[in-house]
DNA sequence: AGCACGCCGACT
DNA sequence: GTCGGCGTGCTC
């Protein structure tokens, strides 16, 4: 009997990842897509996942071909999961044996015992409304044994975590198990507690907080035990091998942390989806704001449900804009800035009520950089084009970009001035000021520069409940679909700088963070208040806001994304090059611009080549960015002509190449 | 992506 | 002299 040849998927880039390799007769018999094996390459043994078999044919020099070393038997890949993966390193122009190295737990020899939470079962004490109720009626007329997707687009606080729970618990009645994916780690101790309440499954919990071995025992246990239970992970858990599985609900759909920027560029919701179809079972999407693709993609079906009210009688909070331009001239207010007099009087007041107040600035810091009054010098960071921002209570200067520090100068290095004037403010200077303002009230912040571990999170959240604070004041941690019972006025700082953000996407970013932030208010019954800081009252933005008007937002954007070519009209991918050298990865980007365009001229005439460019940040950490942008309305032609470049470029070694699929920013 | 090889500058 | 930085080529 002769060898066998099989396509491996190896944990390399070499040649696109698929490599070939031989096995005995006894080894070949034993072995199936899916399998993880260890295999030679150059001079190491690498992972590989064994991929199909070769007929021997087909095999130009066999003499070059090596032995498979090793098969792993811990863990497996399934023939769903082998189809996920075959897409996704297709659509995401990512070599498939990366991917799969990538998205698999780490090994270990001696995993301890697995850490999860037991659910209590309680009977829910809340009855759904009209509006729940048909949307959870819908989908069970539907049924669960088909793909199906769905958005459930509600007002904040319009209840859509009842909805899940009583879809869940129907899940869970025939016995399958349930994975619910939120953004970010930050929503795990809120959805934990509801599910261990209401639930009588165990529940895992999936993030960074978790320890490679439970990671690992997980992945294993998952892979042998089909009985139910409860997953609440973030983006990457929507890999987990979950047998009998009957539900994927994606909650927070329009977040852009269910994106992955780096390696392969994979958007957890368009996987959940993916996987939903291969599976053959219901996803449900989730959102106050959707994006506008995911909009746009479900308002003319029939799967689409539009929650306009609260539920628990509550009300959607009020909005008063606060301008505040030339405001500076006025001594009383500048001392005050970058609160108003308004904004002050009424945060005393709800104090005074005892309620507590969420303070809402999207940046960190003091101040958002240094410069000198006398001759204009700025600080800037010696290994990124940026400037270096300013902390004040660890007197530092520091890139926000890479690692870089240096103390806090006392005067201009330029003209030795003493005069140096601290420009924008972010949550530092915004905790500074009120606590000068309210010293017997307890104030803290809630960002990642105060926050730092899951458990810090878990203690400030707990103490917030508990009223033992007064006043939160905090970035985009703050926004993210928190249930807060006692808040019911929110200001919002800073916003303005985000209005004039370079690209299609930024009133899209804008009218999120509004109306999430704003959605912290009053969700328990109370009137409740939003107070919004802008220069720039009169844009159309804070009319979606004031007037909760719902789809008006959507409405206008559309035609707007249809003037400039954007998605959802047409489809995007980002090619960036990336090098130490500038010029070097402005002629690489310059070349492959030039010949991707040739190309699309000949064969892919739908698809338009813009750039290069550079990118927002131009260099970081000493190295450099230019980018180019892929557009077309024909998604087939867009693929085509990127497998194409794909399969014949090589970048030089001194440069690296980055391909983003619909990407979410551009960098 | 690793890893080796080989070329060149700098430091005991 | 030889140590080590990094540009280049190769891996089923």
């Amino acid at each position: 009997m002769n060898d066998q040849y099989f396509l491996v998927a190896v944990n390399s880039p070499f040649n696109g990842s698929l490599l070939t390799y031989k096995a005995t007769p006894e080894m070949a018999s034993v072995l199936k897509r899916g399998q993880l094996v260890k295999v030679p390459l150059g001079k190491r043994v690498i992972d590989g996942c064994l991929w199909g078999a070769i007929d021997s044919s087909s095999i130009k020099d066999p003499t070059k071909i090596k032995d498979i070393v090793e098969i792993e038997s811990e863990v497996f890949l399934s023939e769903i999961e082998c189809e996920l993966y075959q897409w996704m390193a297709n659509y995401y122009h990512y070599p498939l044996g990366q991917l799969i190295h990538d998205v698999l737990p780490p090994f270990l020899k001696r995993p301890r015992k697995l850490n999860f939470d037991q659910g209590a079962g309680i009977p829910l004490d809340l009855e759904m409304n009209e509006e729940q109720k048909n949307v959870v009626d819908q989908i069970t007329a539907y049924g669960f044994d088909v793909f199906s997707k769905w958005l459930v687009h509600g007002v904040t606080g319009a209840g859509k975590t009842l909805i899940y729970l009583e879809l869940i618990k129907k899940i869970i009645a025939q016995k399958k198990s349930v994975l619910f994916l939120l953004p970010e780690i930050n929503l795990t101790p809120q959805f934990l507690k509801t599910f261990q309440t209401y639930l009588d499954v165990p529940i895992y919990s999936y993030n960074s907080s978790i320890s490679n071995s439970d990671k690992f025992g997980l992945w294993k246990l998952l892979q042998e035990d089909d009985s139910p239970k409860m997953i609440l992970g973030v983006r990457s858990s929507i890999f987990l091998p979950i047998k009998n599985l009957g539900l994927v609900i994606v909650d927070e759909e329009h977040d852009q942390s269910f994106k992955q920027d780096d390696r392969c560029t994979y958007n957890a919701r368009d996987i959940a989806i993916k996987r939903a179809a291969l599976e053959k079972i219901p996803v449900i999407l989730g959102s106050a704001t959707p994006m506008v693709e995911t909009y746009k993609a479900f308002i003319e079906t029939n799967h689409y449900f539009g929650l306009r009210k609260r539920a628990l009688d509550a009300r959607l909070p009020s909005v008063e804009l606060i301008d505040m331009r030339g405001r500076s001239k006025i001594e009383s207010e500048r001392m005050i800035w970058p609160y108003s007099s308004e904004s002050i009087f009424k945060i005393k007041k709800a104090l005074e009520r005892e309620e507590q107040v969420l303070v809402f600035i999207n940046r960190l810091g003091y101040a958002n950089y240094l410069q000198c009054n006398a001759c204009g010098h700025q600080f800037a960071c010696p290994n990124c084009s940026t400037n270096l921002k300013y902390f004040k209570k660890r007197s530092e200067l520091s890139c926000q970009t890479c690692e870089y520090k240096q103390p806090a100068p006392e005067m201009c290095p330029e003209c030795m001035n003493i005069n140096l004037a601290p420009k924008g403010f972010g949550t530092e200077k915004a905790y500074e000021i009120l606590k000068d303002l309210l010293p017997e009230k307890t104030i803290e912040r809630f960002d990642r520069d105060e926050i730092k571990t899951f458990t810090q999170l878990e203690n400030v959240l707990d103490r917030f409940h508990k009223k033992e604070i007064d006043i939160l004041v905090g970035t985009q941690m703050l926004s993210k679909g928190h249930n807060f019972k006692n808040v019911n006025l929110v200001l919002i700082l800073g916003i303005d700088s985000q209005l004039n953000f370079p690209d299609f996407r930024s009133n899209e970013r804008v009218y999120q963070t509004l109306t999430q932030v704003s959605g912290r208010a009053g969700r328990f019954g109370k009137d409740a208040e939003v107070l919004v800081h802008t220069l720039a009252p009169e844009n159309k933005i804070f009319s979606y806001l004031k007037n909760h008007t719902f789809e008006e937002f959507y409405l206008d954007e559309i035609p707007m994304r249809e003037m400039c070519s954007s998605p959802p009209m047409k489809k995007l991918i980002l090619i960036y090059f990336n090098s130490k050298s500038q010029e070097s990865v402005i002629k690489e980007s310059t070349n492959q611009a030039n010949s991707l365009r040739a190309l699309a001229a000949k064969h892919f005439e739908e698809v338009e080549i813009l750039g290069p460019r550079p990118s927002m940040i131009e260099k970081k950490v000493n190295k450099f960015t230019w980018s180019l942008m892929v557009r077309s309305s024909d998604v087939n032609q867009l693929h085509n002509l990127i497998k194409t470049f794909t399969k014949n470029y090589r970048p030089p070694h001194t440069i690296s190449l980055k391909i983003d699929v619909d990407p979410y920013y551009f960098d």
